[in-house]
DNA sequence: GATGGACTAGACTATCCAGTCTAGAAATAA
DNA sequence: TTATTTCTAGACTGGATAGTCTAGTCCATC
């Protein structure tokens, strides 16, 4: 019946839209063939653009681990008011159903594509230091205890998100509007009775 | 060839054994005949024990699930003393290679077994509350702020717990020996400027 | 010794999967 | 028009899997 593809030379992105739903839904499981039907591609097409299922996962992963990220703009003149909106993008992007998918993806895939492990990290990393940063600059400015930056950052990131992504593993929803900034600014104020000079 | 077992009736012991380390190692993944070869039974016996794979597994995450917790026992006077404990505690055992596998395979095989997300949140949750009760009991000798020790539970299993699980996850060694009393007196003394009254 | 329950090995069914291969259709470029 | 490239559908190989079924073995009890 031969209904080959409109335009030419999609159907890498084609693939790797579909393979990036698929791996986010099934993990690993997903299958070459479901993966060719949902880009509304040929089995041969995708080997044709990736070597394997293998290559495929990878860079799908590897397109994950950069989404991840957040970018920490902003005047940066009022601590406070700085932490709370990094809190709310941040947990609005880890803790959304994509981030959650993405997040159980990477730890349960682990095994099939140890290559997932140094991207998260690295994702991770990068996301860090930002806060790092951050958090250096005002040290610098004497509004934050002139300690480790990188143990500032880790307990900040996790008093943010750790708790909160359970809940989320186990399906119950993300909190959203006045309550979700209540959270953000009782954990800022905690950070920062914490970490205050 | 019938080299039948020896003993009459701790099969279904050795099929759990089995299937947990096969659970613990490969996931959902592992197959019924692997696991029945490891446990020294046939095939049969397994399906003489339990009706089908998701059974033998859903047995399996629930008694991980009820090996994750952690008694509180101790003195309780001296408060720093008693979270420091308490942290080296709990950081071996989830922290531990085996800590880590099990969050690894609740997080990664939730999908393909529901029931995991209950299990490990009614786990975290038993967790949490014994924490609750410890800052609660701090909290009335005026040792504590009187905040919602619900929130202090989280923030302090959060700060124990997060950071480092991210690097285990990526196979980075668990800290041992002094460095590891280290990073937990600094969480903790980090966790009691919060939470000071 | 006979009976019954739990075990054994292994054949068997039905399903799914990754990856290869072929033959031909469509689009593109010369 | 012709040649090349990229696509298509689908057959095929080889392997893994969950679960069923059978025939026979072992052992405890009656």
């Amino acid at each position: 019946m031969a209904t080959p593809n409109s335009s030419g030379s999609d159907c890498r992105c084609r693939l790797i839209e579909a393979a990036t739903r698929a791996f986010l839904e099934e993990g690993y499981r997903a299958s070459i063939d479901r993966i060719a039907a949902k880009a509304g591609v040929a089995r041969q097409t995708l080997y044709n653009n990736f070597a394997n299922k293998e290559e495929l996962f990878t860079e799908v992963g590897q397109l994950l681990a950069d989404s991840v990220t957040v970018d920490l703009a902003g005047d940066l003149e009022d601590l406070r008011q700085t932490l709370i909106r990094f809190g709310l993008t941040i947990r609005g992007k880890l803790l959304s159903d994509e981030g959650i998918r993405i997040f159980r993806s990477f730890v349960a895939e682990y095994t099939q594509i140890p290559e997932l492990g140094a991207l998260r990290q690295r994702a991770h990393d990068t996301l860090c230091s930002r806060v790092k940063a951050v958090i250096s600059r005002f040290a610098g400015t004497g509004q934050l205890r002139d300690e480790d930056p990188e143990f500032a950052a880790q307990m900040l990131m996790s008093m943010l998100l750790d708790a909160d992504r359970h809940q989320r593993l186990a399906d119950i929803p993300a909190l959203t509007g006045k309550k979700e900034t209540q959270r953000v600014e009782r954990i800022v104020d905690c950070f920062l009775r914490a970490f205050s000079p």
